[in-house]
RNA sequence: GCCGAAGUGGCGGAACUGGUAGACGCGAGAGACUUAAAAUCUCUUGGUGGCAACACUGUGUGGGUUCGAGUCCCACCUUCGGCACCA
């Protein structure tokens, strides 16, 4: 019964389907599945040398950003970027590059650890499951990952290259021990990662987050300061990424002002300021310590006693230091600009002005920066104004704006920082500021009154966490409490199993047997090792040295595989976060060259930025809004091809885009064309016989896809692509009639590709076999005589506006004065004309005719 | 506040080096097929006026350069990212 009726509805549609145009056979559940298997059997993409023609010489490596296997799965902004790698990657394998597209994941970090603490389930576990979902989202939509060799930090065989990498740096001095201020949670007696800090509270128990002193490991990549900035002119980089590192860096040019230091009894004090802008110094009034600074201390603990009122300025000053001490984070935040301070009792002199100028403390000034002494200037120091202000400090000008005024200044908007000519400044009276700072350094370097300065803002990196879930610290400390390195045999120090990860208030790993009876069965008894882990930006940020030959067992790669992929030749990383992976990659980078393992000190000679997907609604796609787009529910319903070039044809790669179901469905009909047109063709007998306009364009589009598809323009190559189909089914009167050469329909076939591989794959399988696969085919090329247009309609302006269009066959194009004569003399051209000659008139070849009446060089 | 990016139809977007603005897709409207719906196909689709030919207008705003400006210059407005007392 059920069965006569399946037969009957199947007779009817297929009566129905053969009324109308275009019968639409495309199913991909039919064959999606079955390529991606016959691949895999086939290790297509596997290993590094791929079969094919001899030419497959020159190398590219392709990266994709390290990533992160969450416990939710991939959605379908990830699809974006992997997919634009992945057309690259068999674009170039079809021209005969050497690809090496790698895989990996990023596995160790803290939500891992935080859904352990919450349900007891270990991290280890949580992982490989997450990275299992993620293995099989990634197959699904066909990216053609070397999977053989793929790779995750928390395997011992790669982070044990991650402590040889500690190992080196701490053999080279880099990698040191020192004190220093971290975020605590008091609540998960925990050290919080910067990013785990949210509007100063604890991300996981909104606890509120204090700075705490402990001693910490760190990496002296301010060592490669300068060779990171400079760097940043040998590589292929989207400019705004290059400014943010260099921002980041913050490198000024100054100079340290010593001045000498008045009002205690202590004769050979000075205090030393970092100042950008000394041309500014004839209107310093005031001077400004960090609450660290040695100064500050000095007299909080009376070891410098000003000559009046000595005790009380020595309360208020220590009073004034464990209040900032006590500050939190969020305390900070709120207070905003909002200025406090104490007078120390203490005069800096200006030698400029003979003046004393009040020495204050204050935590607006940063010890990390610069001296951690700042002169006040508050007539051209928007921050120094404030400080004047709240505490009644005198103003001077000293500079003139260039808007002229030269009053006192007593509101913020007068506060001249810029421009404008110097007055009341001895010296340097009425020159411009530009010209005033060298001058005023030759002048106090000259006196010996200062010394020109470089400042940073770049700090060493902290690496260490009190984490369980991160690679071990490579460390061991004597029973006196001093550390030695991990010998190299003892590598990898594996991360211990018997941990409790619950917040302790100590490190997660003291509470391991194994790692403590571990240290001292190899070292001897009272050895202690380090229960610190390190920030896992660690991991991620050496891994594209791994991925050349992941399987090394003596060598974090060797040199002929170092030699020969590397550097990168693209990179593919999301704009958010990648200031401080690029910087320490490039330390890293640059510190393995110096030790000899390779040439090059950058390690991404291009990179690119893909946008962000948002959701239907316009919104960044996240679980509580409920507006996720899970990838397996558009490849069940439309297939990965779909999925795939939807996403390639949103928009520019670079941008942030909404998604629109509708126009998945449009992307759906059009590969429905496709598959139709081509499985339905017929071939006429050569190439010669085959319809102009359809092979015009045909070679137009292989142009096209040429040079869009290495410029990650694959939203026009899409478009391209749907013209030609569209005029192919005009043409054909929808693929009855045969209009191109079976060569040219695999060329067809061919350029669809790399956008849709499955579909690519099953039309090429129909024409050619299943023993040859399309991508492994050469990529087409084209003609450029048979994409040349035969005739050209060229606009003619008339005074500016477009009036008229010339028919010119291609050959007369470059014949200036006949297209002139032939422009002037049509019908609608000589009705705007009105019967006067032009007086200019211009053509551009190919492109446009204007002509022009009245005033040659006027505007008409 | 500072640094950066971007503003084009109802929507996503296209436009080479200053040379026909709106390719391609979505949506919408009308029609064909159908008992009907869906699917599919055909046509129309920036705005205003006109039966039409056609004209005017139009790329955030205001100026400018040019035979010609979405594109270049100046000023401003808006939105989105990043940093945030860095001397």
């Amino acid at each position: 019964m059920l069965y006569s009726l399946h037969c009957l509805l199947s007779l009817y549609l297929r009566l129905c389907l053969s009324k109308i145009n275009v019968p639409s056979i495309y199913n991909h559940r039919r064959f999606e599945e079955k390529w991606l298997l016959d691949w895999e059997r086939r290790q297509l993409f596997q290993g590094r040398s791929q079969p094919g023609s001899a030419s497959r010489s020159e190398k590219l490596y392709l990266l994709f950003a390290f990533a992160y296997p969450s416990g939710s799965g991939l959605h379908v902004g990830h699809v974006e970027s992997k997919t634009a790698l992945d057309i690259l990657a068999r674009f170039y394998r079809m021209n005969g590059r050497q690809v090496l597209f790698p895989v990996g994941w990023d596995a160790f970090g803290l939500p891992a650890e935080n859904y352990a603490i919450k349900t007891g389930v270990h991290p280890a576990q949580t992982t490989r499951q997450a990275i299992d979902t993620f293995r099989r989202q990634i197959k699904r939509i066909g990216v053609s990952y070397d999977w053989t060799n793929e790779i995750a930090t928390c395997h011992p065989e790669y982070y044990r290259w991650t402590q040889w990498l500690f190992l080196q740096l701490y053999g080279q001095d880099l990698a040191y021990q020192a004190t220093g201020m971290v975020n605590w949670c008091p609540s998960c007696q925990t050290v919080l990662a910067n990013e785990q800090v949210v509007d100063g509270h604890c991300e996981r128990c909104d606890h509120q987050v204090v700075q705490r002193e402990m001693k910490q490991w760190f990496f002296r990549i301010t060592k490669y300061r300068e060779e990171l900035i400079g760097g940043l002119e040998e590589v292929d980089w989207p400019e705004p990424t290059k400014q943010q590192q260099l921002n980041w860096i913050g490198k000024k040019e100054g100079i340290n002002v010593e001045y000498p230091v008045e009002g205690t009894a202590a004769t050979d004090l000075t205090v030393n300021c970092f100042t950008t802008r000394p041309d500014t110094n004839f209107g310093a009034t005031f001077v400004v310590v960090a609450p660290e600074h040695r100064l500050a201390r000095d007299i909080a603990a009376g070891l410098v006693k000003p000559d009046t009122a000595a005790v009380t300025h020595r309360r208020q000053v220590s009073r004034y230091l464990r209040q900032t001490e006590r500050k939190t984070e969020r305390e900070r935040q709120q207070e905003g600009r909002r200025k406090t301070g104490v007078f120390t009792g203490l005069y800096a002199l200006n030698r400029l002005t003979g003046q004393r100028m009040p020495i204050w403390v204050s935590d607006f000034v940063l010890r990390g920066f610069g001296t951690g002494a700042v002169v006040g200037v508050p007539g051209h120091d928007r921050r120094d104004f404030e400080f004047a202000q709240t505490f009644k400090l005198p103003v001077k000008r000293v500079v003139v704006a260039p808007d002229g005024d030269g009053t006192d200044i007593t509101s913020l908007d007068q506060v001249q920082e810029e421009a404008g000519v110097m007055l009341n400044s001895g010296f340097l009276d009425g020159l411009e500021i530009s010209q005033a700072i060298p001058t005023m350094m030759d002048y106090l370097e000259k006196r010996g009154w200062g010394q020109r300065q470089t400042a940073y803002r770049l700090r060493d990196w902290l690496i260490s966490r009190q984490r369980y879930w991160g690679t071990p610290i490579p460390i061991v400390y004597d029973p006196e409490g001093r550390p030695h390195p991990v010998k190299e045999e003892h590598l990898p120090w594996l991360l211990p199993t018997d941990v409790d990860y619950q917040p302790q208030g100590k490190p997660p790993l003291a509470s391991s047997r194994e790692f403590i009876e571990r240290t001292e069965r190899l070292y001897g008894p009272g050895w202690r090792p380090e229960f610190d882990t390190m920030d896992t930006f660690v991991d991620s940020s050496w891994y594209y040295l791994r991925y050349v030959d992941p399987r090394h067992p003596d060598r974090f790669a060797s040199a002929e595989q170092l030699r020969r992929w590397l550097p990168v030749d693209f990179y593919m990383i999301g704009p958010e976060h990648i200031v401080l992976h690029l910087l320490y990659s490039r330390f890293f980078t640059k510190f393995l060259r110096d030790q000899g393992y390779f040439k090059f000190g950058e390690p991404f000679t291009k990179m690119r930025h893909q946008g962000i997907i948002m959701g239907p609604d316009g919104k960044r796609m996240s679980k509580s809004r409920g507006n996720v787009i899970s990838p397996d529910q558009v490849i069940d319903k439309f297939g990965a091809d779909t999925l795939r070039v939807y996403e390639m044809f949103m928009g520019p790669i670079e941008t942030d885009k909404p998604w629109d179901d509708s126009a998945v469905a449009g992307v759906y009909r059009f590969l429905g064309r496709v598959h139709d047109l081509v499985s339905q063709a017929k071939a006429v007998e050569s190439t010669a016989d085959e319809h102009p306009a359809v092979q015009r364009k045909l070679h137009q589009v292989i142009r096209k896809l040429s040079a869009d598809i290495p410029a990650l323009k694959f939203n026009t190559a899409i478009a391209a692509l749907m013209e030609l189909t569209n005029l192919w089914e005009d043409v054909s009167r929808h693929g009855r009639q045969a209009v191109l050469a079976r060569a040219s329909l695999i060329n067809f076939v061919q350029l669809l590709a790399p956008l849709a591989p499955f579909l690519a794959e099953e039309l090429y399988s129909q024409l050619e076999g299943e023993a040859d696969s399309v991508h492994l085919s050469d990529w087409p090329t084209w003609d450029d005589r048979l994409a040349a247009e035969p005739q050209v309609s060229l606009p003619v302006q008339v005074n500016g506006k477009i009036r008229a269009q010339l028919k010119v066959p291609a050959e007369q194009l470059g014949d200036t004065s006949q297209i002139l004569e032939q422009a002037q003399r049509l019908p609608a051209v000589q009705r705007w004309l009105g019967g006067e000659e032009p007086s200019n008139s211009i053509y551009v070849p190919g492109r446009i005719v204007s002509l022009v009446t009245g005033p040659v060089g006027k505007k008409a």
